[in-house]
DNA sequence: TATCCCACGGATCGGCGGTT
DNA sequence: AACCGCCGATCCGTGGGATA
């Protein structure tokens, strides 16, 4: 084989490969034949018979031979062929996957999520959405309120499951009500007041507690319910924002968890885990203000964003009727 | 508006293989 | 050997879009 061009020239697109150019080798590679791959690209046989010329001026490589029969492809044109296949492919594909992100079908969707909520509806919401909409990426954040309002007002979020904090502008946020949050109290299963015949809420104040720093939902929430009963606040609490050490400092001491209900069944067994912690009978109407669906005002879903937001809207119903038949 | 560039199609030519 | 058909290459004219 002869090299009709000595010098090889690196990058392509600087020399002026074009898209056309791509698409001639791809069929090429399929034909064999000028005629038929220019029929194939819906251009004149002489149209393609230039771009094949053309690439190998730009390319300064041999690219095909030619035959009475066509014209056959050197191994550098097969290589090139190779590789304008693949980028033609790679295009399809790309066509492929904006019609599928209009239609939400595949993308990526980010939200936030309390705890509680996260157990409750997002996890339901993500198996449904793994069923219908099996390309999309779906990720969940788990914080308290204030974390997810900041994330989503610097985009980080689609949009989370929570509340809006005290302190922020209202204005920014579209906000759809789900309902309260149940909180139970939780202690490890051996634990002396798991095992006695009546306990009240009063009995509880005297144990360490480990629960949501001050200034926290949860922690006023819990502070105004003892109040509110003429109790006085628990002298010796553990900090911290963290489900994990709560879980971890409930099973290891004697301390008392105010945690959301849903997250307590989950590790008191109701949910098939090891029944390690209980929830004890007191305080059957502590509960966390109202959460909601919350998203930027003025911005619009993604289509996918859109069907997650409708899933867990749907599951938000279906949750406060639950919690509006259990309270009557 | 004039000019340039590009893509395209029609016409034509030359090379080659198959058929008679 | 002559003819025919197929194929790629080239020339030329045309039309559309971009730009000065």
């Amino acid at each position: 084989m002869t090299t009709r061009f000595p010098q090889m020239r690196g990058d392509l697109m600087q020399r002026g490969v074009k898209l056309a150019h791509l698409r001639l080798m791809a069929q090429l590679a399929e034909t064999n034949q000028i005629s038929a791959a220019a029929a194939a690209m819906n251009i004149s046989q002489p149209a393609a018979s230039r771009l094949a010329a053309e690439l190998e001026k730009i390319t300064g490589v041999e690219l095909y031979v030619r035959n009475p029969r066509g014209v056959e492809l050197t191994e550098q044109g097969r290589r090139l062929a190779a590789r304008a296949q693949s980028m033609v492919q790679g295009l399809r594909d790309a066509g492929r996957e904006l019609v599928e992100l209009g239609e939400g079908q595949a993308g990526s969707v980010t939200i936030g999520s309390v705890s509680g909520a996260a157990i409750e509806l997002v996890l339901p919401s993500i198996k449904r959405m793994r069923v219908t909409n099996p390309g999309v990426e779906t990720t969940v954040n788990v914080d308290i309120s204030d974390v997810l309002a900041k994330d989503l007002l610097a985009n980080r979020l689609d949009f989370y499951i929570g509340r809006v904090p005290a302190q922020s502008d209202r204005r920014l946020f579209s906000v759809s009500v789900i309902g309260e949050e149940p909180m139970v109290l939780v202690v490890r299963r051996d634990h002396p007041l798991a095992h006695a015949s009546h306990v009240t809420l009063s009995d509880c104040v005297g144990y360490d507690w480990v629960m949501q720093g001050q200034g926290g939902l949860l922690r006023r929430t819990v502070d105004d319910y003892l109040i509110a009963q003429g109790l006085p606040l628990p002298q010796k609490v553990l900090n911290t924002a963290s489900v994990l050490l709560t879980l971890a400092t409930v099973m290891e001491t004697n301390a008392i968890a105010p945690m959301a209900r849903a997250v307590a069944e989950i590790f008191g067994g109701d949910r098939g885990f090891d029944g390690r912690t209980v929830a004890l009978a007191v305080a059957p109407d502590l509960a966390v203000s109202p959460f909601a669906l919350v998203r930027r005002a003025h911005d619009e879903l993604s289509p996918a964003a859109r069907t997650f937001h409708a899933y867990l809207a749907d599951l938000g119903r279906a949750y406060a009727a639950r919690l509006a038949g259990k309270s009557g």
